[in-house]
DNA sequence: GATCTTATAAACCGATCGGTCTATTAAATA
DNA sequence: TATTTAATAGACCGATCGGTTTATAAGATC
């Protein structure tokens, strides 16, 4: 068999999974195909660019997912609703914590250099989208603003707690515990 | 010139650099010659092992340095004082956010798998060493464990957000906030 | 049905990978 | 001073790296 009707969409999730399990740098060709079962042939013909143009695809493919799912709601639908909503997003994109981010682990080493302005935009908006969403719920725009910070670093640490501690419970319970911490400042 | 008088401890020091900057994937040994200007003979010197044994020392490095400075203060001196002293600690160890944490972004990828045990004993021992020191100051057990882990996870989260923002500012700003909160709790 | 495009497979490429080995020399020991 | 050991430099090795090319065949278009 010589085609087997993948998809361009198909191949980008595929291979963030390969990047997701063994970073830029870890995931080798011969990984990717070997895990991905898209063979060289395939993957150039989808990514002329290599490497590099995967992550950077793959990164834009997750930035464009948050914005729909995440960003936009919290920007603009009723804040209440879209706050409470974005515990349910962040729970199930991160597989209550059995998914790591990849933005957040792309930034930790000289990867984050390839694709700065992407890791940057995608955690700022994501603060900036939260503050606003607080804002409008009633929050003065100091105490929004580090509310948002306070949440979107109890995320990123507790996934990298969680793979650390092979703890499957201590992300969800880190949700939760985020989750009070802006219900009460709104009360 | 054919002996520049290097210990292994300097090795180390300048290995674990590397590390940090290019991730265990990314330092290649070429890399780490040319950052370090040891040569191969020195590396494989000290590390006959190469590079799976520079990590495995470089971790068990930082772990020891962490025993002392800051575990076993938590876990032996004044819980207050030993608190207190965390948090400077934790701000020069990491430069006010500019320095990753090496085991935590080992933990990410498939690297955790080499060093799960020293991964997992750093962040259990953080925990727990904080939490111990909670409850000699006075906490009750299940507050002092959350207030502990919510401490740790936001060092690691405030330290993945100040290299994916390239903030300065968002590492002392977090130190201070989980400083705040844990003072309060033990009003 | 002929042609063209899209997708796949895999042989192949030079470069770089992690690691070994030999040579050399400074310091320690006898 | 003679000998041994610790440390360094770098040539060298087979394997793997990211990437290119050629071949082939399944749809799509005409």
């Amino acid at each position: 068999m010589v085609r087997s009707v993948f998809e361009k969409s198909d191949a980008i999730g595929l291979v963030a999974e390969v990047f997701r399990e063994l970073g830029y740098e870890g995931a080798s060709m011969s990984e990717i195909t070997a895990r991905t079962k898209l063979s060289k042939g395939s993957l150039y013909h989808f990514f002329p660019g290599g490497k590099e143009e995967m992550a950077a695809e793959i990164m834009a493919n997750i930035d464009a997912w948050f914005v729909t799912e995440m960003f936009r709601p919290l920007e603009e639908d009723e804040p209440r609703a879209a706050i409470a909503r974005m515990w349910e997003t962040t729970d199930s994109y991160f597989r209550s914590g059995r998914r790591i981010c990849l933005i957040g682990a792309f930034a930790l080493d000289e990867t984050r250099d390839r694709f700065s302005g992407t890791i940057r935009g995608y955690f700022h908006r994501w603060i900036e989208a939260l503050a606003g969403a607080l804002i409008k719920a009633g929050l003065r725009g100091s105490e929004a603003k580090a509310l948002a910070e306070e949440a979107v670093v109890g995320i990123q640490g507790a996934l990298t707690l969680a793979r650390a501690l092979g703890d499957d419970t201590i992300f969800g319970r880190t949700l939760t515990r985020l989750k009070r911490g802006l219900e009460s400042a709104l009360e």
